[in-house]
DNA sequence: CTGTTAGCGCTTTCAC
DNA sequence: GTGAAAGCGCTAACAG
């Protein structure tokens, strides 16, 4: 059987479609439509199994009640989180959400976006992958609804959401400090992008505000592509040539684990020989012996605010609100690594 | 500005819609346009830097080439694996993914279907959270493409794309047997799906296969709800009560991972103290200490050929055509936790 | 070769 | 209280 329409059951009861409609979306009682005709309506309706049609009702009304997220990578935990957190939010106030992945390309990003637009999603939520504003600026430019998370254009006047990742590792150092490390190593990957820059600040503010001298010689910046092979003998390298070294505080999850391994390898034990902290926590990170101390970001908290800062946008009378640039603070969970 | 439409252009360059349309869907040689009205209609569109409205299109064509993907939980790695596939593949072939998590609620996941079926997706990949066929039953009638995933219904006659599940847990027990190990628990969620009992079988064939007796006080089943801690006090009993304990088999990921945390609260040293093995393979898995062996599910196939299953339906001339049953087999990956 | 026209299924203004 | 009709932006059969 054919899929019924709001036709086939204004035809059925002889009705118009208006009134039809009218019943349906619950403006029966104001439109002052009687209870006969609006009973026998939701009854034809029920009976046929009437399913309106979304696209048709998002063509006629101008919204989809459905926003586009658009995040590097699904597969990490930390952007499945932010999902979840998005997600759950939106259902409540009636929005759905269509997730994207990037795959950390820049190209398929352009393109998703654009996929999401021509979908006319009602606003977008966007992680940019690259440092390549062009897509950006365009939404900007038409005044698309957007908000950044994770990594934001500090130059641009845009929304955001992201976390404070000076005070972040701000935190995790002078923790250290205070637990009596004074020679801590800072790693992180060359050519690094706004946020690890960030996170380098909190790194020499913590030292300088318990009175450490800054040495560029504790700094190692790591070849993202060969990141196993490269940390390795970087951390070698530093740590036979500088016995002293008492802890590495790692920039990101992801040169932590690698930065781990080759710590096996070079056979020194955490945090016995050697203290660590990493920026960004990994459920590996708490199950591992000794648990790794990091840097967490509140996730869900990102999620709930980015949402809820481009819902303000979209349902602003304001054809140009101000724009709403939030920085959440991490926690530093600290655990057996120091 | 305002965005362009297909009238606009039309109305700019003194043409019909027809035309305009042609043009930009690549028919304009096959409906023999003049050259130089092609380029006039190129030109015109990216100036006024026109995108079709999808809404519209897919309204007027019947088409979305768009299709939804259902899954209970977005941040488990195991579907994310899935999804990313699937939409690596999608992707190839003009097709867009839409993710919905049900999170593992049921109410929630029929909501997503008639969300989808309402959005008009050309069909369904569902992963489907509980026994309750209602709502498959339902696409069934209607005749409405879809494919199941992971977890399917031996009874109903559907397209489905899953493990071998037995299979993959005798092959991880059997492994575990033969390397000495007799005393083998079954950890597992309560309450479980087909999916879970399948393992079970699996788990109990590979010890009747050995010669081995199996023993009800060796399986504790765990509510899924209070995970943490409930496994935490269930492996602590039993494990403090029954010293000969050897091994632990872990009926999923999440399980296990749970299961290694209390492990490690518990103060037990893998393999020294107890040997694991578990269903589904996680990154973690093989970045920790020692790296835990898993059965891997083939996550990429089973992405992959859903995929392609759906499509043939979606593309197939025969209204009802015969339903694909594909079984995978899932390997054992050896690490260093037995 | 290009234009006219009738939808797709729904919303909503205006009229009776 | 209810209906007619104009659109939303696009497709595609048909006409010329």
């Amino acid at each position: 059987m054919k899929k019924a329409s709001l036709k086939d059951i204004a035809n059925l009861l002889n009705m118009s479609k208006t009134t039809v409609s009218f019943v349906l979306n619950g403006k029966g009682d104001q439109m002052k439509i009687s209870k006969s005709t609006q009973e026998k309506v939701m009854e034809a309706a029920k009976r046929l199994n009437y399913q309106p049609n979304q696209l048709a009702r998002s063509l006629s009304s101008g919204k989809t009640n459905t926003i586009g997220l658009v995040i590097p990578n699904i597969g990490d935990i930390f952007y499945a989180e932010i999902a979840r957190a998005m997600e759950k939010k939106a259902h409540k106030q009636g929005y759905n959400i269509m997730y994207c992945s990037s795959e950390e390309d820049p190209k398929r990003e352009a393109q998703l976006i654009n996929m999401l637009k021509a979908r006319q999603v009602d606003g977008l939520i966007i992680a940019p992958t690259k440092l390549d504003k062009t897509e950006i600026l365009h939404l900007k430019k038409e005044n698309y609804p957007f908000v950044l998370i994770d990594r934001h254009f500090p130059k641009l006047d845009t929304n955001f959401v992201i976390t404070d990742n000076k005070v972040g590792m701000h935190k995790a150092v002078d923790f250290l400090i205070k637990k009596g490390y004074k020679k801590i190593a800072f790693i992180c990957v060359q050519n690094y992008l706004e946020v690890i820059r960030q996170r380098f600040e909190g790194y020499k503010s913590a030292l300088r505000d318990n009175g450490i001298r800054f040495s560029n010689k504790l700094v190692k910046e790591i070849d993202y592509f060969t990141l196993e092979q490269d940390i390795h003998e970087k951390l070698y390298d530093m740590l036979s040539s500088n016995r002293e070294i008492e802890a590495l505080v790692f920039a990101t999850n992801f040169l932590c684990t690698a930065g781990l391994a080759a710590l096996k390898k070079i056979g020194l034990n955490i945090p016995k020989d050697i203290a660590v902290a990493t920026f960004d926590d990994r459920a590996l990170f708490q199950l591992m012996n000794p648990g790794i101390s990091a840097v967490a970001q509140p996730t869900q908290l990102i999620g709930e605010k980015a949402l809820e800062v481009l819902l303000d946008e979209i349902n602003s009378e304001d054809k140009n609100p101000q724009k709403q640039k939030i920085t959440l603070e991490p926690n530093f969970i600290i655990r057996d690594s120091q």
